[in-house]
DNA sequence: ATAAGGCCCTGACCGC
DNA sequence: TGCGGTCAGGGCCTTA
């Protein structure tokens, strides 16, 4: 599942390989891929524009052209991007080719059809509703204590949410809750100001450290694996402490991790070590 | 405004 | 081997 730092990944490792190169033809074979405008119209409004710039906000990929219209690309579940001969047939899951300059191809590729992509002058439109960049200055323990008030959601639905911040996914909020020790089924308003302060440091620490691991390639199944644009696993998979770790023992006190299911999402966790409420232990 | 549930999709997995 | 049922899950939509 691609969440903030494996689109970071992406991004990082896109852009030297699509930086100048100009797109010859776009096909569109899942129109349902295209959220804006039309498919005709995508493919047609990208022919002869050229990458120029690469950026993230959130979970979403910014590709910057010499146009005013950005090519925007969400991943969701499923969605990859990686490049390929210029000859190379389309698979059952290749739902965008685009054939650029010099031979080479860029894929996309999504099993789930999860993923969608705009093509617009005004991507600030698509992006107007989320929450602040988790390693930004604007995410503080102070504005995330504002954000909670008040709310009874448990803290996990909150951190999915990315009118709150922009990128964390179900991967990270386990990993994050784990390590600030918080039960993800706490109600997000009444945690106090030290145990957002927490939370706040260890969303932060969690993403820095799998931007470093180049994220998370998770399961022996392709479908729901990450996998870089070169086609390498990130490195992120084996620091995680509780996600998708139920019956396995915690790092820190031995209980064997459990799971439940929190708005509509698997949560894994260490009932000792984030108690639902009570006193705490100190991992 | 908030919270909760449904929906989109389809490969993997399970039981028979 | 094959079949049907269930699950996963981000973001958006509907409902209360």
């Amino acid at each position: 599942m691609p969440e903030l730092p494996e689109v970071e990944t992406y991004i990082r490792e896109l852009a030297p390989s699509l930086q100048g190169r100009r797109v010859l033809r776009a096909r569109v074979y899942w129109p349902g891929v295209i959220a804006f405008p039309t498919a005709e119209e995508f493919e047609t409004g990208l022919v002869g524009l050229r990458f120029t710039q690469f950026a993230r906000r959130g979970k979403y990929m910014l590709l910057g052209l010499d146009d005013p219209r950005t090519l925007i690309v969400h991943l969701r579940m499923t969605g990859k991007l990686f490049l390929a001969p210029a000859d190379t047939p389309p698979g059952k899951h290749e739902h965008v080719i685009f054939d650029l300059d010099g031979g080479e191809s860029l894929l996309y590729q999504d099993p789930r059809k999860f993923g969608r992509m705009w093509l617009t002058p005004h991507p600030e439109n698509v992006l107007a509703a989320l929450g602040p960049e988790p390693l930004g200055p604007d995410f503080t323990a102070q504005y995330l204590h504002a954000k909670l008030a008040g709310r009874s959601a448990c803290i996990k639905a909150l951190l999915l949410d990315q009118h709150i911040l922009a990128g964390v996914g179900n991967i990270y909020a386990d990993e994050a809750l784990y390590r600030a020790r918080l039960h993800p089924g706490r109600a997000a308003g009444a945690l106090h100001e030290e145990e957002v302060h927490r939370l706040c440091a260890a969303v932060q620490e969690v993403l820095r450290s799998a931007i470093d691991q180049r994220g998370s390639s998770l399961g022996l199944s392709n479908l729901q694996n990450y996998i870089r644009p070169g086609g390498e696993q990130g490195g992120y998979q084996e620091e995680h402490l509780v996600f998708r770790r139920t019956g396995q023992p915690c790092p820190h006190c031995g209980h064997p991790i459990e799971r439940i299911v929190i708005a509509q999402r698997s949560s894994h966790f260490c009932p000792v070590c984030q108690p639902a409420s009570g006193t705490l232990s100190q991992p």
